[in-house]
DNA sequence: TGAGTTAGAATGGCACCACCCGTC
DNA sequence: GACGGGTGGTGCCATTCTAACTCA
């Protein structure tokens, strides 16, 4: 399946979505990393350490042939004509959001180009949902399900252990830290949602 | 004098750091804010609430007699053009960073474009540091020191306040918050450091 | 100079007005605290933690050489020739006052008896007003405002961090409160009076 | 009965207390409050309004036909002479102290002079007891349970209305304040005390 | 007059994160 | 040397209370 990961906004954890994803994907097909972020945030991390798939930037992609999987990470605020072709030519297209009325509104504006489109399913990813006894998460959950956005029920939250994956070009799980796994678990509980989502 | 706060990522505290520099110097002359961000944050930001200083568009500034002051919140990544001719229009040049690898990565494609242009003076911002203990802040400004990068001498921690702040649609320090206090005197201390400059 | 803290009533914040103004002018110059009050608060808190000044009885500053600035912590409700010779060997006479009317009275008698001596400047300071939504604080200054009494602009505020300074025996400064840095800024405020009225 | 109140210091609820334990004994005979105290905060206290007893000062209480009971008000700080004469001739010696370690150093050089001293009994109140979340009532009452000092089971909360009462000349219970009532409750429950204890 | 509202102080609890220990 | 637990410092929320203001 081909999964697009898309923002109207930077600094939500865009690229370390679409990394896990694919890490995720990984283990049920070889998946193919696509890096459409013209700052090549993926492309970098891929170049610090190991991954275990492979991360091509969107050129070179026509020259690989296709995996089980796809993962495509795209740039920040898309133009419209991209977005469109992206939209289209995905089984799903997952938005990821930080709990913050920035990132949320940049989030309204997205939808809005989207709901003009035909295009794939779409859902919303909570993401660096900041740690208890913040509610930030919970509350922004609870506003954005009376919208009626389509939403992940697993939510990321916000670790370090994630800049130490970027740091040394690793996925999380390979980080040494007490919260590795726990990020890891996050991304899981998604993927699988995105499998369920887009199977 | 102008102010231009730019950044190659989003999620960096771009539109915090316009809105709060445009605050301080509010305090100093007659402030303009200029959103140049298609994602409308400032405005957003400025419609939830009261702001000290007028918040306009793009096409709208023209039609506004120049301040004293203007600070210009521009798009995540401007394209090659628009950049030489911020670059080239104001004062200074301010660029906020986290202090995570993926921001440091933009930073340093942002900084190489701006080498091949005549511009202003730029500095970078530390911004979003996270707190103790954790020593990214510290740790990403000895690092930035060495390779010679004009960086502001103070640094904009993270703090609940801010987002609550953007929020309401004031500055941070109309915000109930005991840390919002703090937060403010963080852009102060910058803000200073903004004018010895830039004047 | 010689700063000597005064009051006829206890429990209004002598001693604790006394060590912070001697941790303030330290900043300026050497420092010497002569704790003359028979209970030995200050050398009490002294005896219990670290203070950036020497802290000395009555009896020892005579063997003392002395230093830039000294501040005298008397015994409340001094005996009159005491008192006499404190208001005369001084630079300025601080008189520490809650907000109440008990400690007003005693500061009416004190300045009676004052109106007699040929003596140093004074200035009453206004201490641990209780926080909002009380207005013991603006209504007590207002009223003295009107009977022309010298007054300090700022004013001592009642927060916990200075009983906590007083267990631990530092300044207010070095306690692990909330508070404590907004404390120290009201006797900073206040020492800046100091210097201002008696240099 | 002779009831005394005395301490070292100031500013811990002296004058209050005394005004307080009258106004109880009052209900049970025929009392006079006898202000010793050298700022006459108990005669001033009598003069802003009506106290259901006779308030005079030591010179004339030696024309007054001796009532029921009597409450001695004494300086803060008594010298050695009057505490000894004091402590003799009374049937009990109250000690107020507030919570807060500049009091009970104060306290401690009062109980060292008691020690060496033919006296009345005499017993500890802990007064002006900040409100609940601050524990440091409780907190300082296990301490001096600890040293074996005789301690009044019942305490006397930080309460405004005290204030009140003292401004416009009343026992508490006749101020207008939500917590004049538990404010006066509080002395009720330790004049149980010191009628148990003197009688 | 009395109830609800609001603002602030102060503590406790929880989580994150770095450091300092041991142990293996 | 690497791992694991304990410690301490910090941010943040929740709780509780005081005290003033507002409204019925």
């Amino acid at each position: 399946m081909i999964v697009t990961v898309a923002s109207f906004k930077g600094g939500v954890g865009k690229t370390t979505t679409a990394i896990h994803l694919a890490a995720f994907l990984q283990g049920y097909a070889e998946t193919l990393l696509i890096d459409a972020d013209p700052n090549r945030s993926a492309l970098s991390w891929a170049s610090r350490g190991q991954l275990p798939f492979q991360v091509v930037d969107q050129w070179q992609a026509n020259d690989i042939p296709r995996p089980g999987h796809v993962v495509i990470d795209t740039q920040a605020r898309p133009i419209a004509d991209d977005l469109a072709l992206l939209a289209a030519t995905c089984d799903l297209l997952v938005l990821p959001t930080t709990p913050d009325i920035l990132a949320l509104d940049a989030l309204a504006l997205m939808v809005q180009h989207l709901a003009g489109l035909a295009i794939a399913p779409y859902r919303v990813l909570l993401t660096m949902i900041p740690p208890y006894p913040s509610r930030a998460g919970t509350e922004v959950r609870e506003m954005l399900a009376t919208t009626g956005l389509p939403l992940f029920e697993g939510g990321i939250r916000r670790y370090a252990a994630f800049q130490k994956a970027a740091l040394v070009g690793t996925a999380v799980y390979d980080v040494k830290d007490p919260k590795a796994e726990i990020g890891w678990q996050d991304y899981v509980v998604v993927g699988r949602e995105v499998l369920a989502a887009g199977g």
